[in-house]
RNA sequence: UCCGCGAUAGCUCAAUGGUAGAGCAUGCGGCUGUUAACCGCAGGGCUGUAGGUUCGAGUCCUACUCGCGGAGCCA
């Protein structure tokens, strides 16, 4: 048995392939059967008289995602999708598939979302399963290049991280509530201060109502910690990592691209240096814009937009009103009022894809910002150990790993970049 | 939580307040190079639910349910 993706090498062979039918059409004498295995798309002829009668007819039985097995001999087609096809001389039923649901035509999102399991079989699916995949190896890959290592965070966490977001909450036996984790970057902290340099990547889960387009309840984090960085140096990471990945999938998976229609001249741009503007020169860029914006308050998804749409790359904003950040993150010594924090966003609206900051290392300072957020001392003296014992400078951040995959593969929307989306309406199927 | 929009055949959508329609899918037939193939025929509906207005409601009104998008919050 060959697969689709390796027929190149056995051009004029006979070969035999299994798979699923994605699509038939027939002229009488000649039928073409389209196959799909996973690996690519392969049309196979068969021609009445190059293969016994009964097989001829067993095609017509064939419907829409019929698993079957085809031999044939393989030879170049610049006709035929992919390139090659397949002279059929023998054919096998491996199992029907009566009145498949998802059709050829066009179909709303609530179906095709209702039907997901399914919908993944599709081309564009595949294609954007195929990057996701590809960015998760360029990622692992870029940190344990660069001396990280990989440190996994707990998911049922005793308390909220950051104190903000709603969590969803389980009982926990008799020590009462736990909560899934909404960012493994305090343990990532520990780690850093264990191994010097870390990441984690695994599932986090919000319970915010947020009905969006870039939002999911749960998603994929990727989040880097490094002890001796500071905000310089975490930009400095953020952005040859994000380069790394862009110029990753435009190597590796132009079919892919070029199947999701992806325009690939913006990402190409994606090289560093990336232009890196503070909190108060992106105010002045919205105010330029119209924007009737007042100091001190958060971006929003059209304030981002309009900020990005000002470079061709992503942008790093930095120095927000440490106000409207979290508790960890360190005050910058020349200006209080701002925190060390940085946001990128990308390009092409899609907003937010990665925020970070360098973490206040110092413990009386540290506690002060837990008294004014109001969040339990009790839960974070294991935290401030950290700072007891041989403190040191160090930053991290947060990159969303659907809101990459959306944005490198220009999606509509956040719930076509993970195989099952949870929102707040749907945890089916 | 708030603000908009929507719900008609398996799917995508039409239908001035006056007999509920098309394309795709499905079934049958035709075609030796098709590219979401094409051509012909056929089956397929309690118009989201419950009320109301009207001689008459898919269409107008009210409530509810479900969904979609946006705000807030964030990755």
């Amino acid at each position: 048995m060959v697969y689709i993706k390796d027929l190149s090498k056995h051009v004029g062979e006979e070969v035999t392939l299994k798979g699923w039918l994605y699509n038939k059409r027939s002229s009488g004498k000649i039928k073409f059967l389209i196959l799909r295995d996973g690996t690519g798309y392969l049309q196979c002829v068969a021609f009445k008289g190059n293969l016994p009668e009964e097989k001829f007819e067993l095609a017509d039985t064939f419907s829409q995602e019929t698993s079957f097995e085809v031999t044939g001999k393989v030879k170049e087609e610049k006709r035929a999708v992919g390139g090659y096809e397949l002279d059929v001389t023998d054919l096998d039923l491996i199992s029907a598939a009566e009145n498949y649901p998802i059709t050829p035509k066009e179909h709303g999102v609530e179906f095709l979302i209702d039907h997901r399991h399914l919908w993944i079989r599709s081309q564009r699916q595949v294609a954007i399963l195929k990057i996701r995949h590809r960015i998760v190896k360029a990622i692992r890959d870029f940190f344990d290049d660069r001396g990280f290592t990989l440190f996994d965070p707990p998911i049922l966490t005793p308390n909220a991280c950051e104190g903000t977001s709603t969590l969803f909450e389980t009982e926990y036996f008799d020590l009462g509530k736990a909560y899934l984790t909404q960012s493994g970057q305090l343990y990532a902290e520990a780690g850093a201060m264990a191994l010097g340099k870390v990441y984690t990547f695994g599932p986090t889960f919000r319970a915010e109502k947020s009905k969006t387009r870039r939002h999911l309840t749960e998603f994929w984090m990727v989040e880097p910690e490094a002890a001796f960085f500071d905000l310089n140096d975490d930009m400095d990471l953020a952005e040859e990592f994000l380069e790394y990945i862009v110029q990753t999938v435009l190597k590796d998976n132009q079919e892919d691209l070029k199947i999701l229609e992806r325009d690939t001249s913006t990402l190409e741009k994606v090289k560093r240096p990336f232009p890196r503007i503070s909190y108060d020169e992106a105010v002045a860029i919205l105010k330029e814009n119209g924007v009737d914006f007042e100091w001190g308050n958060d971006f929003g998804g059209g304030d981002e937009t309009i900020i990005s749409s000002k470079f061709d790359r992503p942008v790093m904003v930095h120095r927000y009103p440490s106000e409207i950040k979290a508790f960890y993150m360190k005050r910058d010594p020349d200006n209080p009022k701002v925190a060390l924090a940085v946001d990128v966003l990308a390009p092409e609206g899609y907003g937010e894809i990665i925020g970070g900051s360098q973490r206040e290392d110092n413990l009386d300072l540290l506690l002060q910002r837990i008294k004014e957020h109001e969040l339990p001392q009790e839960f974070f003296e294991w935290y401030l150990d950290l700072r007891r014992y041989g403190s040191v400078p160090h930053a991290g951040f947060g990159l969303g790993l659907e809101r990459t995959v959306s944005w490198i593969c220009g999606l509509e929307h956040l719930r076509e970049a993970i195989p099952f989306p949870r929102m707040i309406y749907r945890n089916t199927p």
